[in-house]
RNA sequence: CUAUUAACUAAG
């Protein structure tokens, strides 16, 4: 069974849904039953797909079949909501955990944060910050920057830059993936100043920079038609070692 | 043995 659950979960990271599901269905005909790993490896599976029908097929499945999904189970299944743009259902499953008598924890709602994100909801990413704060969950750099990126596609910047400091006030340090998101937000040429600036922030928290920030760095002087600057952006990253992808 | 975050690229 411990072979089947490997291989399940290693064929989701290759991004080969059929043949997991097939080995699967295959594991079944072999009349090995399924344990809650198994499950959640092929929940992890759907997840990379956004598969959210299959998904949630699957947890109907677990309950008739007896066996109890537990976090890892939601936490992918959110997350899955998340990836296929559906973060209404992904708020479903929180309350259905809810339900079955099961805390959400930070991977949950994380996961929630992000699918809200995606989508712009701001203000339910907030109401999910506040509620793992008050079921005892110290939010972490998922949580932040998640709820970050929440701010950027809600249209609202300033909210997305005020989160630098929440996170600091909380004792959680940006890192490299923060930036990466808030230069994203850098259009326009006060936008070229707040990159420039978040840039210089970076370095003098010691973030190492990497192509991500680079090009998202690169791309905002593009979009203020400073195509000098995104030179000497580029020449930097060169000197730096880092390799354009 | 299993789960959560950023850029560019395609479509629009």
């Amino acid at each position: 069974e411990t072979s089947y659950n490997t291989v399940i979960a290693d064929l989701g990271h290759a991004m080969e849904i059929d043949l997991a599901s097939e080995v699967f269905r295959e594991m079944g005909e072999r009349g090995i039953a399924p344990s809650v790993v198994t499950y959640n490896s092929l929940l992890s599976v759907y997840e990379k797909a956004g598969a959210v029908d299959m998904a949630f097929n699957l947890l109907d499945e677990m309950y008739a079949s007896g066996v109890k999904p537990d976090e890892i189970s939601y936490g992918s299944s959110i997350s899955c909501c998340a990836k296929g743009k559906e973060w209404e259902k992904s708020l479903a499953l929180l309350v259905r955990m809810h339900q079955e008598h099961l805390q959400p924890n930070l991977y949950c709602i994380n996961a929630a944060i992000h699918a809200c994100g995606l989508a712009g909801v701001n203000q339910k990413a907030e109401a999910l910050l506040e509620v793992a704060v008050k079921t005892g969950l110290e939010p972490d750099l998922y949580s932040y920057n998640n709820l970050a990126m929440a701010h950027i596609n809600g249209g609202d910047p300033e909210q997305a830059l005020e989160v630098l400091d929440r996170m600091r006030e909380n004792g959680i340090d940006p890192d490299v993936f923060t930036y990466g998101t808030l230069l994203c937000i850098c259009e326009g040429p006060e936008g070229l100043d707040r990159a420039l600036g978040l840039l210089d922030e970076m370095r003098e928290a010691g973030i190492p920079m990497n192509v991500v920030c680079y090009t998202a760095a690169i791309t905002a002087c593009n979009k203020s038609q400073r195509t000098d600057i995104s030179w000497q952006l580029w020449k930097q990253m060169n000197k730096e070692g880092i390799k354009p992808n």
